[in-house]
DNA sequence: TGGGGTCGCTTGCATTTCACAAGCCACGGT
DNA sequence: ACCGTGGCTTGTGAAATGCAAGCGACCCCA
């Protein structure tokens, strides 16, 4: 299980990683953003073997991504919700979507967005300036949390993509 | 290699996770974010087992998200750096940073994202009227690319988790 | 001239994860 | 009495990944 040791490593990009790198599991929370709740309802749109999709929906569960939810007793049937943390999941997967859209779609968008009355795409803005956020006019230093390794790393190197 | 059946399904989001979603392959993204570029950084960066790093190297290429350039000959020696279409995954990237510094960065985020002169957060504003998109006012419907099946399941399902 | 180190890998084998198929239990319907 | 449904669990084999070793063409240093 060495995607866990994603978990260790002293990065925000690692940690989430260490369950949402997990094969389906994306998946899952698409189908969870769309409406689907039941295991029934994941394994018949994904295909996915029913022991995967167990362990998943345990590990989302236990990460706090969604609530499981006795919907009925006698016999115990069970659905899975999203919690406000596997909502907030979602500006990743818009993004995903958004590359899709853009590179994988020769028909046009399978799924639109809608926001109000509009379909649209999300883009990014810089959370002070407001300003569209682009791959050029961004870099990175280390911040509080950083370790001393990261800290003399991140000094040693300029970013180097940004200037091509 | 089940994960490749991803990219049959008629799915934006599916798609790239075809080849994102191969262990270890969103860290190297990240790495080329950060301005590495040579095997032996990534390997040293990331503890992943050569092979398993000179594989997904050449996935990444094949799939145009980076090049591989020659930086010597006699003998030959190779760097990777970021296309186009690999820059435009840094939303992703973001969006996945954000959540791991809200969620998993007790001691403050560990790397700082830098617009201008100011440390930020990625924010999702909407592409028709530029206001900010929560998961509370979004749903979705059937876009162009959309097949017949994707167009009834539609139409049979309400945003179930909207309602919450 | 020789001995070590670097870079970018490849190869072989063990371990872990995943897929596929089958089965199970408590119902509910007919 | 029997079939179907929902939500799984349990085998077993195949595939992905990890680990360790090695290799070829240099370069550096003496």
């Amino acid at each position: 299980m060495a995607i866990e040791s994603y978990a260790e490593k002293n990065c925000s990009i690692a940690k989430p990683l260490a369950f949402l790198g997990e094969r389906w599991t994306v998946l899952i929370l698409r189908d969870l953003f769309l409406g689907r709740r039941r295991f029934d309802e994941f394994q018949a749109s994904l295909g996915v073997a029913t022991n995967v999709l167990s362990q998943r929906l345990t590990t989302l569960t236990e990460e706090g991504i969604v609530e499981r939810r006795r919907y009925n007793e006698h016999p115990e049937r069970f659905e899975y919700v999203l919690t406000e943390k596997g909502r907030d999941l979602q500006p990743v997967l818009l993004a995903l979507l958004a590359w899709g859209d853009k590179y994988t779609a020769e028909n046009g968008p399978p799924l639109e967005v809608v926001h109000g009355d509009h379909a649209f795409r999300a883009v990014q803005t810089c959370s002070v300036c407001g300003e569209p956020v682009d791959s050029h006019n961004v870099h990175t230093r280390p911040g509080p949390g950083a370790n001393d390794e990261q800290r003399r790393a991140n000094g040693r190197r300029a970013p180097e993509w940004l200037a091509h």
